[in-house]
RNA sequence: CGGGAUGUAGCGCAGCUUGGUAGCGCACCUCGCUUGGGACGAGGGGGUCGCAGGUUCAAAUCCUGUCAUCCCGACCA
C-alpha cells in the first residue's frame, strides 16, 4: 500500500471530545470518526485491525468445534415475548416500528433467535451438543456512551450459543471455550483475567469474565483478587471473610437519645463518639418500583447488583428523598433520610403493609448493642439488640440475609483467607452458562434417547471484537501513539524513504516494498512528499510494528529497522533486510 | 433521569461582555524553498456561526424555545 493512496488522515492535535487514550488515539491516528454519539465509522485501517482479530477468533472458535452463522440483527417482538425480555428489557433494547406497526428491536444480543434457530433445526439428541456463532454489530441504547469503543451503543461482537443434553456436556462445553478465550486473547496479545462474575439480565447460573487488566478509567470494572491463590472476581460478585467489628457498642441499655443533624453516618458518629461498625444502615432502594429496606453494618457499602439478586429484581436504584419521606408517612412514620431503621410502629409491621421487603447483610448478624434509626427525625436508638425489647422498640426481622456487601480491597480472600487486591479491567468477553432458561419458555426441545422431550441445557460466550481492539490500544501504546500487537496491527510495515529526491534512496525503497509485497508482507511504503519528521511522527502514531527507514546510513550500505514496541533500532545492510523483517514477523 | 458545560471551516480554538464586512493555527490546493522527529515564504479554496422564532436599521453577539454533543452522578452484556 502506499501512504499516499491509504485513506487516513492524522491530526496533529487530540479530539476535545475524547478520555481515554484508546479513543483519543484512534481518532488522531485516523483509525476512527464519529458518526454520532456511540457511533463510529471504521476506517480501512480500523477495518483492518477488526478483521484480524476476527480472524483469530474464528480461527480458535473452528478450532474448538463451533459453527458460524449469521443471524439478523432485526428482531421481532413475539420471539422478545416468548422469553419474557420484551417487558424486563428495559430502554437499553433499541425497539422500533415497520410500516405495519409491527414493533421490532435492534439485536443488543441474540439468545431469542439462536434459540429459534435451535429448535428448527436441532431435533434429535444425535445432533447434540452443538456450538453456534457469529460475529455481528450489535446495538444497545446505552445511557451514557462513553470512552469510544469500549462503550459504543453500535459495536461489533462474536456471540456464541452451545445446546447440549445435560450439564455435564455444559460444563465440558464451558471449559472448552474458557480455553478458546484464553488462546484467543493471548494470540491477539492482551493479558486477559478470568475473573467470576454476576449472570446479570442475560441470566443463568455460572459466569466469567475475560478483563484486561488497566489501572485507568478505561476500565470500567472493578476486580478483586488474591495473590496468593487464582481467586478473582468482578465487585458485582467478590465475596470475602465476614469482617469483624471494629469496636463494640459500648452502651450499657437500650436507649433513645437525641442525635440532632446526624443524617449522615459519619456526622452520627461524630455525634455519639462511636466507630461505624456498631451502626445498623438502613437504606431505601426502589426494585422494580417495589421498596426496599436494605440493613448492612454502617463501615460497608451495599453492592447494588447483589441486592438486586437478593430481592429478584430486573431494576434497582436508590430512593430519593422525596419518595423515602413518602414512604414514611405511608408506614405512619415521619423521617427524613438518615433516620430510617427496622422497627416496628407501635407494635404492628407497617412496612410489610406497603409491600417493601427487608434484606438485610450478612454483617448485621456481628452487631450487638448497636446503633439504628427508629423513623423520627434527630433521634436515634442505642444499644439495639435483635430478638429483645429495645427501650420499648422492636426491631423487624429482615424477610432475607443475604451477602449485599461490597468487598474492600484488604478484606481476606474467601478461598485462602488471605488479603484480597483491587484493580480495573476492561471486560472483553464473557461466558455464561445459562441452562434452559431460554430453552424452557420458547419451547426450544430435542427428542432425547428414551423418546422424550426435553429443552437444551445452553451456554452463551461472548467477545466484544471492537472493544478487543480498543483494548489493545490501551494495553499498548506510548506518549507517540500505538504500539499495535503484530497479530492484529493494520500493517506490519512501513518503509519510510527519508528524501525521495535521492534515487538511491528511493530505489532501494522501492525495492525492499515490492519484495515484501511478493512475499504477502502487509507492507506500506510513504511515498509522500513529505520531510523525514513528519513520517517519523505518523508511523509512530499508527502503530506500525516495524519501521524500516531509508535514509543517510545507506551511504554505509545499511537501512535503520525500529521495532515499535521496544524501540530498539538495527542497522541492517541492504541485502540482509528483507530476512531481518520476514524473522522479526515468523517469532 | 438529576447536576454542569459546549455548539463558529475536516480538526483544535478566538470573536459574544459593549450588536456594525466572520477570524487564527493545523489540514487541503498552487508555486518556491527545504529534507532524520509534525520547517519556511507567497498565493488560494472551504463556514446558512447547531436549528427555529423574537428584539433591532442591523444579530455569531441580546432574548425565548428547541436539538445535539461532552463531563460528573445514577444506570449498564
Amino acid at each position: 500500500m502506499k501512504m499516499s493512496k491509504l485513506f487516513v488522515q492524522t491530526l496533529r492535535e487530540f479530539p476535545s471530545d475524547a478520555e481515554v487514550i484508546s479513543h483519543k488515539l484512534l481518532v488522531r491516528a485516523g483509525f476512527i470518526r464519529k458518526l454520532t454519539s456511540g457511533v463510529y465509522n471504521y476506517l480501512p485501517l480500523m477495518k483492518r485491525v477488526l478483521s484480524k482479530v476476527e480472524n483469530i477468533v474464528r480461527d480458535e472458535m473452528d478450532k474448538a468445534g463451533a459453527q458460524e452463522l449469521l443471524m439478523p440483527f432485526v428482531q421481532p417482538k413475539e420471539l422478545w415475548e416468548e422469553s419474557g425480555r420484551w417487558e424486563v428489557y428495559g430502554k437499553e433494547l433499541m425497539r422500533l416500528k415497520d410500516r405495519h406497526d409491527r414493533e421490532m428491536c435492534l439485536g443488543p444480543t441474540h439468545e431469542e433467535v439462536i434459540t429459534f434457530v435451535a429448535r428448527e433445526g436441532l431435533k434429535s439428541y444425535k445432533q447434540l451438543p452443538v456450538n453456534l456463532y457469529q460475529i455481528q454489530s450489535k446495538f444497545r441504547d446505552e445511557v451514557r456512551p462513553r470512552f469510544g469503543l469500549l462503550r459504543g451503543r453500535e459495536f461489533i461482537m462474536k456471540d456464541a450459543y452451545s445446546f447440549g443434553t445435560s450439564e455435564a456436556e455444559l460444563d465440558a462445553e464451558y471449559e472448552n471455550m474458557a480455553q478458546a478465550y484464553k488462546n484467543i486473547f493471548s494470540r491477539c496479545g492482551l493479558d486477559t483475567k478470568m475473573v467470576q462474575s454476576d449472570s446479570g439480565a442475560i441470566g443463568g447460573s455460572v459466569s466469567h469474565e475475560f478483563m484486561v487488566i488497566t489501572d485507568t478509567d478505561a476500565g470500567e470494572n472493578d476486580v478483586f483478587y488474591c495473590k496468593t491463590c487464582d481467586y478473582s472476581a468482578n465487585s458485582n460478585h467478590a465475596v470475602s471473610i465476614l469482617p469483624e467489628a471494629n469496636t463494640n457498642g459500648n452502651f450499657s441499655k437500650p436507649e433513645v437519645l437525641d442525635t440532632p443533624n446526624t443524617k449522615s453516618i459519619e456526622e452520627l458518629c461524630d455525634f455519639l463518639k462511636i466507630e461505624p461498625s456498631v451502626i445498623l444502615k438502613t437504606l431505601v432502594y426502589i426494585a422494580d418500583k417495589k421498596p426496599v429496606l436494605a440493613l448492612i453494618r454502617a463501615d460497608k457499602q451495599v453492592e447494588e447488583t447483589k441486592l438486586m439478586n437478593a430481592v429478584g429484581a430486573n431494576d434497582i436504584r436508590i430512593a430519593s428523598s422525596a419518595e423515602i419521606e413518602e414512604l414514611m408517612i405511608n408506614c405512619g412514620f415521619n423521617a427524613k433520610p438518615g433516620f430510617i431503621g427496622p422497627v416496628l410502629n407501635n407494635g404492628e409491621n407497617t412496612f410489610k403493609k406497603q409491600e417493601v421487603t427487608v434484606i438485610a447483610d450478612e454483617t448485621i448478624k456481628t452487631l450487638t448493642n448497636f446503633v439504628v434509626g427508629i423513623n423520627q427525625t434527630d433521634k436515634h436508638l442505642v444499644g439495639a439488640n435483635y430478638n429483645q425489647d429495645n427501650a420499648g422498640l422492636t426491631l423487624i426481622e429482615p424477610d432475607k440475609y443475604a451477602d449485599i456487601r461490597l468487598v474492600e480491597a484488604g478484606e481476606l480472600c474467601p478461598v485462602c483467607k488471605k488479603p484480597l487486591f483491587v484493580t480495573r479491567g476492561i471486560e472483553v468477553g464473557n461466558i455464561f452458562k445459562l441452562g434452559t432458561k431460554y430453552s424452557k419458555p420458547m419451547n426450544a426441545v430435542y427428542t432425547d434417547i428414551d423418546g422424550k422431550t426435553k429443552p437444551y441445557i445452553m451456554g452463551c460466550y461472548g467477545i466484544g471484537i471492537s472493544r478487543t481492539a480498543a483494548a489493545a490500544v490501551e494495553a499498548h501504546h506510548d506518549d507517540f501513539g500505538i504500539k499495535w500487537p503484530v497479530a492484529i496491527a493494520p500493517y506490519h510495515v512501513i518503509i519510510v524513504p527519508a528524501d525521495l529526491k535521492n534515487e538511491e534512496i528511493k530505489s532501494t525503497a522501492e525495492n525492499l516494498y515490492n519484495k515484501l509485497l511478493e512475499a504477502g508482507v502487509e507492507v506500506v511504503i510513504d511515498d509522500r512528499d513529505e520531510r523525514p519528521g513528519v513520517k517519523f511522527k505518523d508511523a509512530d502514531l499508527i502503530g506500525f510494528p516495524l519501521r524500516v527507514t531509508v535514509g543517510k546510513s545507506l551511504a554505509e550500505g545499511n537501512l535503520e529497522i525500529k521495532i515499535r514496541s521496544t524501540g530498539e533500532v538495527s542497522m541492517v545492510p541492504v541485502n540482509e533486510s528483507f530476512d531481518f523483517v520476514m524473522n522479526f514477523l515468523k517469532k
